[in-house]
DNA sequence: TACACTGTTGCAAGCTGTTGCTGAACCCGC
DNA sequence: GCGGGTTCAGCAACAGCTTGCAACAGTGTA
């Protein structure tokens, strides 16, 4: 079924059937009515391929991330999707599980598809990844990776300050013994964060012992690097976990052990994702604002007008949100 | 950067460029290296648009879903997503939220896309959208709603089986006064679940008393829906759930009301996510095959050679996996 | 030397829409 | 009744790619 069926059937030009259907140009009421019958009559859905070939202009959004199950990019994609929706603009998902050369062809991908901008919400990444999407020319806006550019924006979490607030907040309640599960180590932003709590530990020099420990992000990796560490003999009093996702898997785990949370081991998260409420204890975790980074992240992909309005960098303290899975360190 | 530009640079004609970049026909090595550095030299991204219009083919396949927050869609859509890639074939998502226009919109957009094929996993649907599909003649795979029909196939889970095994189950661990939570009573497949829990106590007639709670599809769902049910003064010593993601939710708002989970309140849920195992306590739960659905789907779209092996139906019986939220009932 | 192949490449039609431009029809006031 | 402005509709030129068919250069054969 093609326009120019539609055309035929309605005894109209395939102009015509096209300024119809598109709601452009002066039509009779007469003709309006006849054409949209036939449309109806016909079963006719426009191409859109052939549509945005013809029209040159088109209204889908990219979104690259790294871990559908996660809930944290879930709620990123979702704000992401409800502020597209409000301005005209569809979503097209892809997800990489962690894997560059995923991202890469999810990028061509999304290049071949012309679409009219690109977000980019993934740890793993590569050099000549960014400079093949700068030299694109697409609007696009980075999270966490990637480097500011002409055409892109970067939103960027303080990790260091995200992780060192859990580091003190522990330090406070008289944890000495601290243990960070972490995963893909090889992944860049994921070594910021494994660093960021390097960096924190270390400002108690001495007077903390630390180890870390790293899986899959899912609960699953979570249970298995708990695992992993309390069989090296470290006892931690306190874990800090690269996100909420891992934490759940580390709580249980630590359940299964034998070990009350928080009365054994506190535990920390880092998203706050919704289902951190849930967790039994509830997760202490850093909140990091996925609404608005998926709002952020549209406006500035639909940079519209002035786009020296458009800043170029981002930066989002994450803040402490205090629940049950942390407290005192045990007397021991 | 278009074909016609790639060709001039290396100097042969547009056809050859396509040969290069599609693998097909016959191309001197040396001019196909002459094409492929074009290419590079360009940042050629050849567009998509183009070429499925001009190919007539695609290899994208769409897949709606509910709701992208609750990981039982989540686990299909990956299943899907291997079983697609390693045929050569895209993943084109789309949620609705639950709400029926929204799946109206999806699937007109699907159609405009010209996808080679549609998986509707979806809990909200409406007589017209599927006659809407079924005369687009494009296959299509239903899960839960829907009828069989031509180039349909719908893949069916037995609720009644699965929730009576869960009813049954807690009637021989003692309990008789039960609960079910679900969501959106208006959904039919939704409907199907909660007349399954009716049917199920309704054997035990007299015998068991019941009442139903609803949310909408989340823990917070089921944390409201678990708090109104409390506070009606009916005191359930078992709860079923409509599904794993929601009875998180339950589980946390027990505690939050001091009821332990099973001691006081048993709970089952339904999907068995892989969160399940990592609640606290673990869930007991129904499972249904998430891996497989989204494989016999992918299959069933790509019903390459012999259409008429394809099943118009497929039936799946959820299996009661035991685990640690359900137990006896209390004394009382 | 003519002929039949085989391997390579180009020409041009076609896929399905959009849109600038042109022209016809129609209305107005004078 | 006529010039001029509006409305409405069609023509045809694209958009960027694929692909059937023709052409052409070599190579081996008769």
């Amino acid at each position: 079924m093609t326009l120019a069926k539609v055309a035929r059937y309605a005894g109209v030009s395939t102009a015509t059937v096209s300024r119809v259907l598109n709601d452009v140009g002066f039509v009779k009421e007469s003709t309006r009515k006849r054409v949209l019958n036939a449309v109806r009559v016909l079963h006719y859905y426009p191409n859109l391929h052939a549509r945005s070939l013809a029209g040159g202009k088109n209204h889908t959004i990219g979104v690259i991330v790294s871990n559908l199950s996660n809930p944290f990019f879930v709620d990123v994609f979702q704000a992401m999707e409800s502020t597209a929706r409000a301005n005209g603009y569809d979503l097209l998902v892809e997800h990489t599980g962690y894997r560059v050369n995923q991202l890469r062809t999810g990028v061509r991908s999304m290049l071949g598809k012309r679409v009219a901008g690109l977000a980019v919400i993934v740890s793993e990444m590569e050099e000549s990844i960014i400079r093949e999407i700068h030299a694109s020319k697409l609007p696009t806006v980075f999270y966490d990776v990637g480097v500011p550019g002409a055409n892109a924006t970067n939103i960027r979490v303080r990790y260091e300050i995200g992780t060192h607030r859990a580091v003190h907040y522990l330090y406070s309640l008289g944890h000495r013994r601290m243990a960070f599960v972490g995963h893909h180590s090889a992944l860049n932003p994921l070594q910021v964060r494994r660093k960021a709590f390097q960096a924190a530990v270390s400002r108690y020099e001495g007077d903390v012992t630390w180890k870390i420990a790293l899986g899959p992000d899912s609960p699953q990796g979570g249970a298995q690097a708990a695992r992993e560490l309390l069989l090296t003999g470290f006892q931690p009093t306190a874990i800090v976990c690269v996100n909420d996702y891992m934490a759940i898997g580390v709580l249980s785990e630590l359940r299964a052990s034998g070990l009350p949370v928080p009365g054994a081991v506190s535990v920390t998260g880092f998203d706050n994702i919704s289902l951190s409420e849930f967790t039994n204890p509830a997760l202490t975790t850093l909140n990091i604002p996925r609404e608005c980074i998926g709002q952020m992240a549209v406006k500035a992909l639909l940079r519209e007008g002035d786009s020296s309005l458009i800043p170029s960098e981002v930066l989002l303290e994450p803040e402490l949100v205090l629940r049950d899975s942390a407290g005192p360190a045990p007397a021991s």
